[in-house]
DNA sequence: CAGTGTGCCTTACTTCGTAAAGGCGACCGC
DNA sequence: GCGGTCGCCTTTACGAAGTAAGGCACACTG
């Protein structure tokens, strides 16, 4: 009979780091609560207590963890390095979990992620950019539409998935031209 | 009994329509092959005859749907205003049929798509632009998070959805924007 | 040592995707 | 006209998914 009391006892963080790593692994898709359950060693049902809207909130959760960076700025940067700083931690953050991209993409942000946003707005405004509404949300567009498309052609949304890492070296080059582009045009005229 | 035959014959594109209809105004979701079959006055079952690998191949088809737009470049156009047009048709692709939006930034281009992509930087390159690679991947990029952004900001996906149309006027006002500063990035140094 | 509560399990129901096979109508060559 | 055959749809059935309801066991209290 399997064990009544589980090895290390279930939490929100655990369960979520297996959501993410089985999503990762084996997309969406197959993300399950019966597999996420025999993840965590536990049944199914187990993971109501901690979560408990069930399957909706699991992909809220999901789509806030890679959503809700924060980035300190260090000394008194100007505002187009304050917008790199976060176009790239923003990007790295999407990429490192490509299997629930299209949750990141799609959820209205909720919680962490509405208060990282308010934060990027006061960071840009502190550092000098006058409105940064427009700024903002073009930089959103930007990050996870490059994300969306590195993801795309990297392949790792493929059947036969031996690609496991989404990051290219082109990507990489890509988006930063792409960043420099759009950071020239968010200047104030 | 049901009728055995159904009032007007099946096809490809009348599945695809019912699909789209379902997926922007339920969500993906509530897009069940039961419930395909019944907005086709159909069981279930009919629809692998023309979608042979059934609910794969109707995901497939609905990316490829919103993807695939083409665009007639008129006279002798600048390549700055190709890549407006091209950019503003697929935005106003994609903003039709919010539902989908997932599969489109998640799904890698095939058939049509493929196509798409290549006339597009075809067409760039005539039209003056050198390498027209990279552009052609910022230009999707920006396109995609945008209508991602939009989507979002529309509060379209939200549980008692009273929003059916994802467009809305600040959208329209930002993505202008952006893609003029992308534009002017874009240009060969 | 009984009492209480929290955390996990068991059972069961509905809905989903789809394999397999059957049936019905239309069209063919004769 | 007539049996054959083929294309399109239905029927039936099975495994897997999400989750509501309730039960049981352990760890604390007093």
């Amino acid at each position: 009979m399997p064990a009544k009391r589980p090895p290390v006892p279930l939490s929100r963080e655990r369960i979520i780091d297996a959501a993410l790593h089985i999503a990762d692994s084996q997309g969406l898709r197959r993300l399950t609560m019966r597999r996420l359950g025999d993840a965590l060693e536990v049944e199914a049902m187990a993971i109501y207590h901690h979560l408990p809207r069930g399957k909706e909130a699991l992909m809220d959760a999901l789509a806030e963890h890679v959503t809700s960076v924060r980035v300190d700025p260090g000394g008194l940067p100007a505002w187009p390095d304050v917008a790199r700083a976060w176009a790239r931690a923003a990007r790295a953050a999407l990429l490192e979990h490509p299997g629930v991209l299209a949750l990141a993409l799609t959820k209205p942000p909720k919680g962490a992620s509405l208060i990282a946003l308010r934060d990027q707005s006061e960071q840009l405004a502190e550092a000098g950019l006058p409105d940064p509404g427009p700024a903002v949300r073009a930089l959103r567009a930007y990050v996870h539409g490059s994300v969306a498309v590195e993801v795309q052609q990297s392949g790792w949304a493929d059947p036969d998935a031996t690609v496991r890492d989404a990051r290219t070296a082109e990507g990489e080059v890509d988006f930063e031209h792409g960043l420099d582009a759009l950071l020239i045009g968010l200047s104030p005229k």
